[in-house]
DNA sequence: CTTAAATGCAACCCTGATGTTGCGCTTTCT
DNA sequence: AGAAAGCGCAACATCAGGGTTGCATTTAAG
C-alpha cells in the first residue's frame, strides 16, 4: 500500500477538527471577511454578525485552534488575520480527498450501472 | 461562464452543512470505507466503528442530507454508496475556497511584512 | 487624572447532536 | 412454518457547542 507515501499528507485525525471548524456559518463568514478585508480587530469583526463580541472571540479562537487564523496584540486591540501556511495545508488536504473521491466515483459507476 | 459571482458557484449557506457533515470522525471514516470498498450495508458499515448500528444509521442519513451519499433497498438490506455528482460539486467548492484563500494570503503577506 | 474603548474571564443557560436501549416489521434461509 | 438477519421507529440520557451577561483589566484619549 502507498499509505505512508508522504509524511506531508494530512491525516484523518487532523481533518476532522478542520472541517468541524469550517462547519459553522459565523466562522465561515469571519474567514470571508478576513479573506477580503485583511487583519481586523475583534470589535470590528463582531459588527454585523448578529452575535456578541464574546461569541465572536470564541469563534476566532476556534479557528485559531485548527491553525486557520492567528492573532497579535496591537495596543489595546487584538488583531486577527488568516494563517497562510495552514491555508495551503488545508487546500492540499481537500485536493487529496477530492482525488480520492473521484477515483471512488469511477469504481462506483461500474457497480451502479451493473445494478440498474 | 464567469465563476466568481455567478449563481453556479456554491454559496456559503450550502457550504456550512457540508463542512459540518465532514467534521465528524465517524462520518469521515464511513466515507473512507465507502470510498475504498464500494457500496455496503448498514450492518457492514457498523462493524469496527465502536458505536451502535443506530448511530451509524444516523450518521449515514446525516451524510445523505448534504448529498454526499445515497442509499437503496436491496432485499432486506439497505445499501449505501457515495454520490459522485455531489462529490464533484464539493470538490469544486473546495477549490473555489482554496483559491480565494490563496489570493487573500498574498494580500496578507504584504500587510504583515509591512507591520514587522 | 478621568473617561471611554477594547478585551479577558467566568458563571450560566439552552438547544441540538450523539449514542443507547427496547421493540416490532420485513425479508431470507433452512 | 419457524428462526434469524437486517432494519426502522421511538423514547431517553448526555454532553459539548454556541450564546449571553456582568465585572475586572489594560490601554488610548481628552
Amino acid at each position: 500500500m502507498l499509505r505512508n507515501r508522504s509524511a506531508a499528507a494530512l491525516q484523518l485525525p487532523d481533518a476532522v477538527p478542520l472541517f468541524a471548524a469550517l462547519g459553522d456559518a459565523t466562522r465561515l463568514r469571519l474567514l470571508g471577511r478576513l479573506s477580503a478585508g485583511g487583519p481586523l480587530s475583534i470589535t470590528r469583526l463582531s459588527e454585523g454578525t448578529g452575535v456578541t463580541r464574546q461569541a465572536v472571540t470564541r469563534h476566532l479562537y476556534a479557528l485559531g485552534d485548527v491553525g486557520l487564523v492567528r492573532h497579535a496584540r496591537r495596543g489595546r486591540e487584538q488583531v486577527w488575520d488568516l494563517n497562510p501556511k495552514r491555508l495551503d495545508k488545508a487546500k492540499r488536504y481537500l485536493d487529496q480527498i477530492a482525488t480520492q473521491w473521484n477515483d471512488a466515483a469511477e469504481r462506483l459507476r461500474a457497480f451502479v450501472e451493473d445494478q440498474e
